[in-house]
DNA sequence: AACTATCGATAAAC
DNA sequence: GTTTATCGATAGTT
């Protein structure tokens, strides 16, 4: 985005730091609440992508309405924790009507487990083809592609070169007399999920839809009231498996 | 802080957009998974003060080691969920247990495509491969690659060729000159990183000209040169750039 | 709910 | 761990 110094100036809205602090103020305090709810799904979200890591996220808004994330499920995060504390406590989960819930969420961590595998398959195979020489940052493949050619093989490669382009070319040359079809060509247009698995694929979704990607999201129906007056810090606590 | 360009050139660490993929490198996911795992809770601690909201976040790290916090205590949260999942049997436990299936129907989903990608790109790699060690009377991977390209990426890779054909003939010019085999100097080109899908070399392409291999290309079948499942992630190379 | 400047989180390098 | 540049989250405004 292009601003001059003199747009800047009159910007609209800034940010400030705030303290962490009980928001008083309630409609501000609401907005606030959703705006970190969704940040703190998104964030759950990623680190279970990112990282393979089993992540619950529980959460009653001051309303006392109840959030909750997980994957593969809240409660069977829950379960492996209270496992983990308290031994062998029966949990309240375990006999939910879940049958094809969990046929799922064992596929889908199979499939996690072969995708997994496959990406280990793609760095071996990644290491051939850059012959095991380490890329620097500015470095494309074909550099160290081209490093590990012989004489002949980079002659073979410059006259290989020149073919592909006249393929190209060609190619060009139909694609664009054929333009008329353009949109119903035979060649399917690029699907980019690959790079862009969770981010970009849905720029625009609804406030419910936006964590959908891999934890499961579901807010609980309207429940009790506590007192929520007086909430203190974090209780933290580490353990160890 | 005020930099002029050259100055920020020099600079150590510096942050890139990254994937939300799982991470195969396992010292990278074990730095990332602490970070955010911090961040996380802090996150969580301070939505919890600002908002006075019952937060609980539960996690496990891929080693299995489990973390918890919550307020005013994470087993408080826990049984208050688990009680208020109890009580919601009947009307709302159903769909829940329906809106959970069809997310992890839909994360199931999403890794079986993100598979699919990684095996198709595992098959370019594999014919790359081949085609560096195998000689003569195949054909060269781009005949059949070209093949399934529509037209601007047709025009991106006759732009990427040109510039290939320069780094071959430079290379060339260094082998027939200097026996030495030198270091290839890196080449500034601003939009490519077509044939490798680990986007991340290329930091100035958009997401939207992320390239894709979600191509009908034959298959060269040497799937199983390798045990990739015996091959653990340390040995591998750092190849994600 | 959308926008923008700012602040905070964090990926990469040390 | 520490540092630093960058990216992402978000506070305040409209």
């Amino acid at each position: 985005m292009e601003m001059n110094d003199k747009e800047r100036k009159r910007s609209t809205g800034r940010k400030r730091k705030i303290q962490i602090q009980k928001i008083v103020d309630k409609p501000r305090l609401q907005v606030t609440f959703s705006k970190r709810k969704n940040g703190l799904f998104n964030k759950a979200n990623e680190l279970s992508v990112l990282c393979g890591a089993e992540v619950a996220l529980i959460l009653f808004s001051p309303a006392g309405k109840a959030f909750a994330c997980g994957h593969p499920t809240p409660d069977h995060i829950i379960d492996r924790f209270l496992d983990n504390a308290e031994a062998s406590i029966g949990s309240s989960s375990q006999n939910r009507n879940v049958d094809e819930l969990s046929l799922c969420q064992q596929r889908c961590m199979e499939v996690e487990k072969e995708l997994d595998e496959e990406k280990k398959r793609g760095l071996v195979l990644q290491t051939l083809v850059n012959c095991n020489v380490g890329t620097g940052d500015d470095q494309f493949w074909w550099d160290t592609y081209v490093d590990g050619l012989s004489l002949n093989e980079l002659e073979q490669m410059r006259s290989d070169m020149e073919n592909l382009k006249k393929i190209v070319e060609k190619k060009v040359d139909e694609t664009t007399s054929n333009s008329t079809a353009s949109s119903s060509s035979p060649v399917p247009m690029p699907d980019t999920s690959m790079m862009v698995p969770y981010s970009d694929v849905n720029p625009v979704v609804g406030d419910d839809e936006m964590f959908d990607f891999s934890l499961d999201m579901n807010p609980i129906d309207a429940y009790d009231q506590f007192d929520f007056s007086n909430i203190g810090n974090a209780n933290l606590l580490e353990l160890e498996c």
